[in-house]
DNA sequence: GTCTATAAAAGGATAGAC
DNA sequence: GTCTATCCTTTTATAGAC
C-alpha cells in the first residue's frame, strides 16, 4: 500500500481527485462557452455536464469569472502552439505554403469559436483581449517577421520592412475566412478551395517581395477565367 | 390650438408618441448592447434610460430579441452607408486613397462595437451575421471589385480577378486595425499613422496591379529606416 | 473536500389600473 | 396606449451535512 503522497511521486500525472475534478469541469465550461457564449452559460449548467457539484465549482475556481480566465488562459496557449513549430532553417519559399496552410487549419479547427468567445468578452474582461492578441496574432506577425527578416538576409526576399510584409500575408490569408467564420457564415471551404487560396495568397506575396523579376513563383498557375468560384454571396 | 391630430398632419415629420418612444428605446438599447453587450443589457435598464415603461417596450419590439434584431438592422443600412458613395467614374487611382481613408474612419468610428455585437450574437441568433456580412464585407467586396473590372478595361489596372483584387486591399487595409479594436487593444492611431498605412496599403496595391514598370506609384516614399513605429506589441 | 439544499438577487414577461 | 406593480423563472453564491 502507497500512502496518496507516494502514488503522486510514483505517478508522474497525478490524477488528483482534486485535478481530475478540475479537468473535467475545464472541459465542460469550454465546450459550452464555446458552444453558447460566456452569458448563456450557466454554472449549474456546466456542473451538469462536468460532473461534481456547484459548491466544488466555486472552490476550485472561485466562480465563473474565474473559471473563464482559466479556460481562455489554457485555449491562448493551445490555440497559437502550432506557431512555435515554424522552422526557420528551411530552404525554400514553399515554408510559406507549409505555414499558411496550418494557419488556416488552426483557424478553422474550432470554426472560430475561440476567437468569437474572446472577442465577445473582451469589453467585460479587459486583459483577455489583450493576452489574446499578444499570443495570437501579435505574436504570429513577429514570428513571420523574423522568419521573414531572416531569409531577407539570404536573399530569399527583398523586403523592407518584414513586419508588414508579415501583416500583408497573414491579413491576405485570413481576413475573409475568418470574418466568415466569426459572421456564421454557412459552409466551410473545402480542401480544394483552400489550396487553391493559399496558392494564390503565396503567389501574390511572392509578386511583391521575390527578388524582381527573378521570376521565382513556381506556379504562376494560368488561371481558368471565370473559374473562380469562391461564392462570396450568402444566399 | 391644434388637436394632437392636427399636429401630427402639421409636421411632416409627424413625431407621433409612439415612434418618439420608438426611437428613445432604439437609442437607449443600442448604446447600451454597444457598451455591455446583449447578455449584460438587461430591459429595465434599457427603459431607465429610454423613458417609457417595460410594458411599452413589449407592446412595440415583442420583446428582447425583437428589440435586437431592430437594431442589428438599422445598425447595418448605417454603418455600410459610406459604401453607397463611391464614384467609379472618378479619374486616377488616387481614388483607392479615398476609399481607403473612409473604410478605416468607418471601422474606428465605433471603436469595432457593432462589429463586436453582431459577432457575440451570431451564435444565438444565425440570421444576424450573415445578415452584416451581406451588407458588409460581400458588398464592399463585389463594389470595390466592380470599380476595379472598370477600371481594368480602361487600362488603369491589369487583374484578372478583380473580387480577389478586392479582397486583397479590404484585408491588408483593415486586419490588424480591426483585430485590435474587437481585442480592446487601446491607443487608437493617430491620423498620421492611418495616412502611413493607407499610403502603404495603396502602394503595394499598385505593385501588384498596376500596368507592369509602368511605375503609376506616385509615392513609393523611401522609408526612414527603422522609423516604422508601428508598436505592435501589447505591454 | 465533496455534496445537498437553499438563500438572495435579478431578469424577463404580464395583468390590470388609468 | 401607457404606466405600476407583480409573478415566475433562472442564476449566482453559500451554509451546513456527510
Amino acid at each position: 500500500m502507497m500512502t496518496t503522497a507516494e502514488a503522486d511521486k510514483d505517478d508522474c500525472q497525478k490524477p488528483s481527485r482534486r485535478e481530475m475534478r478540475r479537468r473535467a469541469m475545464l472541459d465542460a465550461a469550454n465546450a459550452l462557452f464555446l458552444e453558447k457564449g460566456y452569458g448563456a452559460t450557466s454554472l449549474t449548467d456546466i456542473v451538469k455536464h462536468s460532473g461534481g457539484s456547484l459548491a466544488t465549482l466555486y472552490e476550485l475556481f472561485g466562480g465563473k469569472e474565474g473559471l473563464f480566465r482559466s479556460i481562455v488562459e489554457e485555449g491562448c496557449a493551445e490555440f497559437f502552439s502550432f506557431l512555435n513549430d515554424m522552422d526557420a532553417g528551411q530552404p525554400s519559399h514553399d515554408i510559406l505554403r507549409v505555414v499558411a496552410q496550418r494557419f488556416i487549419e488552426g483557424v478553422l479547427a474550432d470554426d472560430g469559436a475561440f476567437l468569437r468567445l474572446v472577442i465577445s468578452e473582451a469589453g467585460q474582461f479587459p486583459e483577455i483581449g489583450m493576452a489574446f492578441y499578444s499570443a495570437g496574432p501579435a505574436n504570429a506577425i513577429r514570428i513571420i517577421g523574423n522568419y521573414l527578416a531572416g531569409q531577407s538576409g539570404r536573399g530569399t526576399f527583398e523586403i523592407d520592412d518584414t513586419e508588414a510584409a508579415a501583416d500583408t500575408f497573414i491579413s491576405m490569408l485570413l481576413y475573409d475566412l475568418q470574418m466568415r467564420l466569426l459572421c456564421r457564415i454557412p459552409g466551410k471551404p473545402t480542401r480544394r478551395q483552400i489550396e487553391k487560396h493559399v496558392d494564390h495568397v503565396v503567389d501574390t506575396f511572392l509578386k511583391l517581395y521575390a527578388p524582381s523579376s527573378h521570376s521565382t513563383g513556381p506556379r504562376q498557375a494560368p488561371k481558368a477565367p471565370g473559374g473562380s468560384r469562391k461564392s462570396r454571396d450568402v444566399k
